[in-house]
DNA sequence: CGGGGAGTTGAGTAGAGTCAACCATGGTGG
DNA sequence: CCACCATGGTTGACTCTACTCAACTCCCCG
């Protein structure tokens, strides 16, 4: 079993799935089932990994459960798309779990990856019309999915909901910089370690020994991320590797040995 | 005298200069000095050039006077700074005329210039508390300079300047995530055919023959803002001229002869 | 008129890309 | 259940492009 697959499967396991069957009842059942509802007194949302760090936790009581029922849970398989640059905004997504990348092409097929996004991150625009990036499942994902039109409602009625899409959106500006300074004046080693080293971070586990990342997405995902080849990826990881700094237990698993020296070698101190 | 030199007399003598008398003598005098007042009774936003393009475009009547009030005109020479990375937020910019750049840096000097700012652009964060970029001045320029916290109290206020501003930040997202697939994937000429057809597209002039662009920036602004050495920004931008596609009046001039052309070496179709 | 900084040009180099072979692994079908 | 195949990942050899270092030119300014 790969370990996407795993990662789905025990997500799964702990309250996906009951969200995902929650929704989907909810919404072949329509919104008159009492009986049905009593049997789920508690808000899907209450028990969803994704949601204290998603757009929707800015809504509580009432106004949430309206935003609820306008969303829908979908499962997106590995490579599918949520859509395509270009294409006219109609739904924006929050991810419950796996990961999608965002991608930008130019015609003759060279790709940049201008993101991923993940647990509880927001996917799609709300504004100006059109998509700006393609966005597609690196492995078995699970998203919600609500019309942009429910948010832009949503946004006029509750500040806290403008708030934290400001918030988002100004996260978003930042990181972009920061991947700017990654992509014009990095190394192949810097921007491996720093990758790494952000990725480790999201996990909160700071401090602790031999922090396992999983890598839920492929070497060409990353190459494209970092402005690389698969095979300068491929050769700097195996660097990073030889000199044990981290392991690499499968390709989709980094375990990281020394975090201080990765944080050494992602800007390049040495 | 320099084409930079040139550029901000010629918009000091447009109008910029009223701006800022105007500016200048109502801040010193105060609020109340209705017979000055009546001397200039066309608001100096009215005459600016910077105006419909800026934040402040979303207010009207007393609350733009308000606003206004709030504000401050400064004047930046070459290479001086509004602000440094992680400083505390207390005011933004719009800049009136000249130029700013926004870089990040490493530790060991290497430098990326993450965008630049002109007429009618804003500068500066109003959120999280720290700046994410240097700012500086990359040729003598007039900037508006307002304190964030008065944006806020606006913001509140106002749907149209929280329209506007969610607008400019949207706008903001979308010039990164091209940058960053320039950065990422073009090969050289690529880049400087992108950034100089950007210039170009900038000027409102598409369809005309031989656009003037002026490059208030110097060469090394150009290789840390593209990903590239200066001595490469130099070898390509000659290789245009070779080609015919551009001339090079100065330094700090370029007249684009064929745009078609420009735009085809910008996506590397060819 | 002379000094200095910015820009250009040239020669040589290093490092990431390309091309190609090889390996591992997970999924499929017999 | 095992063998095979396909895909993705790794490693190696070679190439070429953009960087480095250095010399030179051109203005701008005093």
């Amino acid at each position: 079993m790969t370990y996407e697959a795993m990662d789905v499967q025990e997500n799964l396991l702990r309250n996906d799935a009951e969200i995902l069957e929650d929704t989907v009842t909810a919404f072949r059942s329509g919104s008159n089932m009492p009986a049905r509802k009593r049997l789920y007194p508690v808000s899907p949302c209450d028990s969803c990994a994704a949601h204290k760090k998603a757009i929707c936790s800015s809504l509580e009581g009432q106004a949430l459960d309206r935003f609820r029922t306008k969303g829908r849970t979908r499962i997106i398989k590995v490579g599918e798309p949520l859509f395509f640059e270009s294409e006219d905004i109609r739904y924006f997504y929050t991810v419950i779990s796996g990961e999608v990348r965002l991608c930008n092409i130019l015609e003759d097929g060279r790709r940049q990856v201008v993101g991923f996004r993940s647990c509880g991150d927001k996917v799609g625009e709300h504004f100006g019309g059109k998509y700006l990036y393609d966005a597609e499942a690196v492995c078995d994902t699970i998203v919600c999915q609500f019309p942009v039109r429910e948010l832009e409602m949503q946004m006029q009625q509750s500040p806290e909901m403008r708030a934290k899409l400001m918030k988002i959106m100004q996260e978003e500006i930042s990181e972009l910089q920061q991947h700017t300074i990654l992509l014009g004046r990095k190394t192949p080693i810097e921007k491996i370690a720093t990758f790494l080293k952000n990725r480790a971070s999201k996990l909160n586990l700071v401090g602790e020994e031999n922090i396992e990342i999983s890598l839920s997405m492929g070497r060409s995902d990353i190459a494209d991320y970092l402005g690389l080849t698969v095979e300068t990826v491929s050769r700097t990881i195996s660097k990073l590797k030889a000199e044990k700094v981290i392991d690499v237990p499968s390709a989709h698993a980094v375990v990281v040995r020394d975090i201080q020296q990765l944080a050494v070698l992602a800007d390049g101190k040495k």
